[in-house]
DNA sequence: CGCATTTGACCGGCGC
DNA sequence: GCGCCGGTCAAATGCG
């Protein structure tokens, strides 16, 4: 399971590939949060997700305070908390974050450490957000440092073997990351910091331009070494729950809950040209390397 | 005092 | 039709 584990990956998103998805909206009684998401008379499946794939190493590294503590997303949005539940089939329990810069943001986010590499967190973004990632830090407060209490330098078994792991795709082992490796997250302001590069591994679905526009609304964020894998409902491939699931039990709560805790959000959808134009752009000129295949750009 | 996080319970949807 | 799982909401507690 190390071969391109970023599949495997994606199943944990997936459990039984059907009742899973994001619960449109509950309509619960009482429920005045009906997420903005389009009634297409589809299911919960009709959903958008974005899942993220961001290394726990990452995660792991020593990060300035009050940048990515806890669940103070490295990117520009403010996350809350809102439910964790343990999830049939992995050994790690998923917690569900909403946008909290916003009111009537409906960006919601799942983080769950993959269950085919307990060294990688899944981030599963919903949604879009409803506003720009700089008035949401503008005007909702900056939440510098949330809760460091639960910070938790990550007792897992694997300290930090960030190589051997989360290279399938080749942007880490490719050798395109031109930043410090653990380092990276300098973090001073917005988008001062950044990134070296994220493989986007981009579905069968025509959702490329869509991860473009969904750069937009993730937006700034740290491009640590991340896989992106940008995925429309139902089109999830059944082979990766089969091997995903299994391995179950392998990890310790400690560490499962560790990773929950240390959420990162380090990862964004970003699309190799807009990587090269708009990324640059925002990034003030931080120059952002492409995976070799990524260079399909021409 | 306010905000965020955590835990439990309830509801809805999907699969069998 | 029943059972199971996932997801969300609500309430309480803790910390800043």
């Amino acid at each position: 399971m190390d071969g391109e584990w970023s599949d495997g990956a994606v199943s944990g998103g997936e459990q039984k590939a059907s009742g899973d998805g994001v619960s449109a909206d509950r309509n619960s009684p009482g429920s005045p949060s009906p997420p903005a998401v389009p009634s297409t008379s589809g299911r919960r499946r009709s959903l958008q997700k974005r899942v993220v794939t961001v290394p726990l190493a990452d995660l792991n590294v020593p990060r300035p305070k009050g940048v990515g503590e806890g669940n103070t997303p490295t990117d520009s949005w403010a996350w809350r908390k809102y439910g964790q539940k343990p999830i049939k089939g992995s050994p790690f329990p998923r917690a569900y974050y909403r946008c909290s810069s916003s009111k009537g943001c409906p960006a919601r986010k799942q983080v769950e450490r993959s269950q085919a590499d307990p060294d990688t967190v899944l981030i599963t973004y919903s949604y879009e957000h409803n506003h720009s990632s700089t008035a949401a830090r503008a005007q909702s407060r900056p939440t510098p440092t949330p809760k460091p209490s639960k910070e938790r330098p990550l007792p897992s078994p694997e300290p930090a073997k960030s190589d051997g792991t989360h290279h399938g795709t080749a942007n880490v082992a490719g050798g395109l990351v031109t930043a410090s490796p653990a380092p990276a997250i300098e973090v001073h302001d917005d988008f001062r910091w950044l990134y070296d590069v994220v493989s986007v591994t981009s579905s069968t679905s025509p959702s490329e331009v869509e991860a473009a526009d969904d750069m937009l609304l993730y937006g700034p964020m740290f491009f640590g070494k991340a896989v992106v894998e940008v995925d429309t409902p139902a089109l999830l491939p059944d082979e990766f729950g089969g091997e995903a699931v299994g391995r179950e039990g392998s990890e310790e709560d400690d560490a499962m809950f560790a990773g929950l805790g240390e959420l990162p959000e380090c990862a964004i959808v970003f699309r190799r040209q807009y990587a090269r134009d708009g990324l640059a752009a925002m990034a003030g000129g931080v120059k952002v390397e492409q995976p070799a295949e990524g260079t399909a750009m021409t």
